[in-house]
DNA sequence: TGTACATCAGTGAACGCGCGTTCACTGATGTAC
DNA sequence: TGTACATCAGTGAACGCGCGTTCACTGATGTAC
């Protein structure tokens, strides 16, 4: 019970951290885009944060369970830009661009939302509804425009595609300069598929 | 120094495996595609082949040297498996259809494949060989018929669209049974793009 | 305005685990004479 | 054909590590009177 001396006052750290929760997870977004998911430690994202190390389980029920929320949180934003950019003026070049922007702005993040977890995420409904939003969003823009009958096709064609390229320039096997002008061109490709007489692409 | 039991010359395993580098690596496929990349342990393939935890050491400098040795198998099986395509009565939508049935057949290899063992291929000159060998085969398969200029532009897409089908199918979102319908709608479009006029591209 | 008490937020020691890697070793095999 | 010796293939104990999770706890805060 000693009173406190100056430097405690100036170099202690408060005993209520008051953003646990956020900073756990913007810790583990740092590992993440810096070792890739499986960096992500509950210890040393604790140790980041200046807490003791089980600190997080007074919000998260488990390791799991905040590479869910942090996951759920990835898709929030991917959502909001594509919500964005479909709102644009150019909303399908729009959308391929935001895509392959948040993959490559968000490597490890990226990984996270389209690796395992998001396999289980029976498991976590906050998860689930939010990548469900992100589904929805990206339909609706691959969609614009095309004939009812082929809507679904020509989804999963833009998806893939953007998904494809995004994946292939996190691996560094597309060299990254080009990425805009392909992600671009390389967007054309959904629309001649399914509509290949639509005088609103035009030629290479 | 007992005499042998019958027993013993029943059930005692040789002293000698004999083949410990190639089971290691098919151990190693097995949790692969089992657990993923990160559910692969040194010891637990070790125990699976019934050998004791250091026995790879003789063939294996680490663990990465294993997994690096494990994903050049892969490309090499999934160039032969190109080859093979090339060769065949429809080239592109062969590749096409090799390339994800192989990521289908070999989920984990494949995302191995695919994943930071390749980022630094530099360190494991065998890997990075057979990664190039696939590489080629594939330029080539998708660039055939595409005139000089776009042969760059279309292969990119081409990979792209494997790519991106691939990792949606392996990653459950979008439904496995039309797979292979799949593959090939989705590859018309990277011929479409880059010779919109090519007679050779039926209509949709 | 002060005090008692409930609740909240974070602590710290301890558990058991499986891992990659090192080291000096031993059992088995092949070779030369 | 037998023996001595070198080489090869695999062993087993030990190292230190960081991890996820549990548990009973303590310091800080808010509320009621």
């Amino acid at each position: 019970m000693n009173a406190l001396t100056i430097m405690d006052i100036v170099t202690k750290k408060p005993y209520h951290h008051g953003h646990v929760a956020e900073a756990m997870r913007s810790a583990a977004r740092a590992m993440l885009d810096q070792d890739g998911p499986e960096g992500v430690g509950l210890r040393e994202a604790a140790r980041r944060i200046g807490v003791s190390t089980t600190a997080s389980y007074r919000y998260y029920q488990s390791k799991d369970d905040l590479l869910a929320s942090v996951a759920a949180e990835g898709f929030r934003e991917l959502s909001a830009a594509l919500d964005v950019a479909i709102r644009g003026s150019d909303p399908m070049f729009g959308t391929a661009i935001a895509y392959v922007e948040f993959a490559l702005k968000n490597r490890g993040l990226f990984r996270l939302m389209f690796g395992p977890i998001l396999v289980e995420r029976a498991k976590y409904p906050k998860l689930s509804e939010a990548a469900e939003v992100t589904f929805n969003n990206l339909h609706l823009a691959a969609g614009r425009g095309s004939e009812p009958r082929n809507k679904n096709v020509e989804a999963i064609t833009a998806w893939s595609l953007l998904h494809g390229l995004s994946s292939l320039l996190i691996e560094g096997l597309v060299p990254e300069e080009n990425a805009r002008a392909l992600a671009e061109t390389v967007l054309f490709a959904s629309r001649r598929v399914v509509n290949p007489d639509d005088p609103s692409v035009p030629s290479a």
